[in-house]
DNA sequence: TATGAATGAGTCTTCATTCAT
DNA sequence: GATGAATGAAGACTCATTCAT
């Protein structure tokens, strides 16, 4: 396991943003780059996808409708890139304030847990489902990410690290962990993805997470 | 709770096919209706929904590119029919071949109850997803199906059905039934979500979710 | 002039339903034909003749779609019928009712006319705007009446020999007739075309209509 | 009343072609806008607006289809731009050359208003009759226009400033000036409504012109 | 002869991409 | 390099007309 889960997404957005993606056109100031990612991934958190169009970015970004061109290959270049630096920001706000192993109660830390991995299946979620429906898109996203595994397995990774250590530290039974870290995460992604169709409360989910990880916890012999 | 889960789907599946679906356009032979429904079925099969159009489904029924309106009011209204049709084939499939309550070991009919699960959420969720991406056509879908929630309740029914059952033989623990079929529902859809990006080998599905029952099992209190 | 200035239109009515119609395609039922050209006369008094399709008038008028072809060489010729049917009651109309010469005052005999020309331009001004949208249409039309001049003429003869009938009485003075008819149909003309355009009360027009005919009547030298 | 009666045109041509019609779409070179707007007009002279499709403008303009939805949000914005630049052109011709109050003999005078009312009616007539077919475009034109009423009140307040300023001179009798106008400028709507269906040579429209002015004036009392 | 379903040309509109300036 | 206007293919939908039964 990589020291830190994100690199695979850090060097995707190295090379997305680095010379290749550069060089898929003329090159230019780094700067209009910036500007027409930022402007696409403001308008990703309101639209689908699909929605977006070339002219909206570029006005969104300031800038004139060919410009794009000159920075990308295509309209889909773009979108990638600036997905990229979505799920990005998306993962470092899940990761930030996680507990540590070792530190407080092990089921009150496992609910954080589960509850840090709900809010990053639900805001991420959208975007992914709208991804969907853009197979070409997809299959660029995830190649630029460089595996077939990404947003779940970086997520998986961390609840992962905890369980082992806090299993190293003799806070938790010597379960198998990736089955542990498939249903906690799964549970979370299967909720957030029904309250996409659903209406339902903050509190709601509360207690829906709280059965969860109990049963959970129960499950894997406290 | 209705004697079949499935009657909901049935009867609106009878109403998309029925006067109302007949009186939407000029009515005409059921035979086209049903090429035109097979043939957006069998595409749907293959792609997204919003990926369909009206050229596509004509040609690929072998007619013209106008019929379509002459059974259906619009686009939309012929997709409904389609999903409703592709939809109840795969809940078909999921009954078929479920355990009863009181037969077998309680460990192995889980685990089919739990693989049944995924192999729905397999067949349903890339449509499932597709449709998050038209909000028009999710909510005629929904809407036809008469609730908000439609095929996980029916999923969620079932395995409700089959806990209470067992519990009631005494073969299973009083646990919180909701709690559980969240769980086990949830870590399948959450697999199938993970098996639409990731590839992975039925082998490894199955062990999968066979880890997942084990779990599941242990933390409801046997 | 013509005994009865409503000879043109029974010609044309008697050409477009006899033989010569019928013999535009197969022959047929002439109820049918009745049942078709009712169907659109009745949808003509609602709607432009730009907004009705085939399939309107044959389902108006309880047949199929196709029948209009064993009737009718195409679409418009059955809305010629139908145009031609129309506007012949609307000729009726006005013809009944208007004051004969030598009975009554002559002033309050031309306000009826006015009037009647008023109400009768006011009910075809709609279909004939509407007629204007299809050049076609509107040169089958009047192609149909046979000679370049139909309803305005139609008119005219009437109040002409209205005017002519008094001069010949002594109860009018001899002015010149045609420049009488002109101006007062056409200021009756122009009335209704306006309130097509703008809101107008019932009582506001006849302030308008009794203005003219008064202003009229002077300019006549009494 | 305004000074110049054609201001509420001029006004709403300033909004049409300025900012207003330009932040429709794009903005982009006034070349194209003007190019499009000549095109539609153009035809507008020799079709009905319901006639003219986007293509046939486009084509006749020598541009692209979809240039249209880079300078008007869509169809109808472009057609209210080119009925009013050719409504403006008629009402120009119109004012121009209409005799003065006090200059030249006032029959001759009302005979060369009738005239030129006439002959705008001749050429307005086509367009607003075939306006009247399109309630959304007609209502977009006369909005556009500001007023219910437009052509014609701005018609009659130039007849009716010239029937005042002549009774403020003592050259006419104090008649009932809005009678005269409605009366004046209706029969000549109505010679011009009827020509749209009878052929007449210009010298008949003439000889009916001037027999209607003199039979209105005596009607007015000298 | 009546039926009514199939046809397919034609309508408006959108938008990624190109390219002259 | 930047601009932003022109392009034109593509999409959903309508409806007069045809023709097999």
């Amino acid at each position: 396991m990589s020291p830190n889960p994100l690199d695979h997404i850090a060097a995707a957005h190295k090379r997305a943003f680095g010379p290749r993606g550069a060089a898929a056109a003329s090159g230019g100031s780094p700067v209009i780059r910036e500007q027409l990612i930022d402007a696409a991934e403001r308008l990703l958190a309101e639209r689908q996808v699909s929605a977006l169009t070339t002219r909206d970015i570029a006005r969104a970004a300031g800038l004139s409708d060919g410009v794009l061109y000159n920075y990308f290959a295509n309209k889909n270049d773009l979108l990638v890139a600036a997905l990229l630096r979505r799920f990005e920001g998306q993962l470092t706000t899940f990761e930030a304030n996680l507990p540590k192993p070792g530190e407080g109660a092990v089921g009150a830390n496992l609910a954080e847990y589960a509850e840090a991995c709900f809010l990053l299946a639900t805001a991420v979620m959208p975007t992914v489902v709208g991804l969907m429906s853009e197979p070409d898109l997809m299959h660029r996203f995830f190649d630029e990410i460089h595996g077939d595994e990404y947003g779940m397995p970086r997520t998986f990774d961390r609840v992962a690290s905890y369980l082992q250590a806090e299993q190293g530290l003799g806070r938790l039974a010597p379960f198998h962990v990736q089955t542990a870290v498939t249903t906690l995460v799964g549970s979370m992604m299967a909720l957030a993805l029904s309250g996409m169709v659903t209406t339902r409360s903050e509190e709601e989910s509360g207690v829906q997470i709280r059965l969860i990880v109990a049963t959970l916890l129960r499950g894997l012999g406290v």
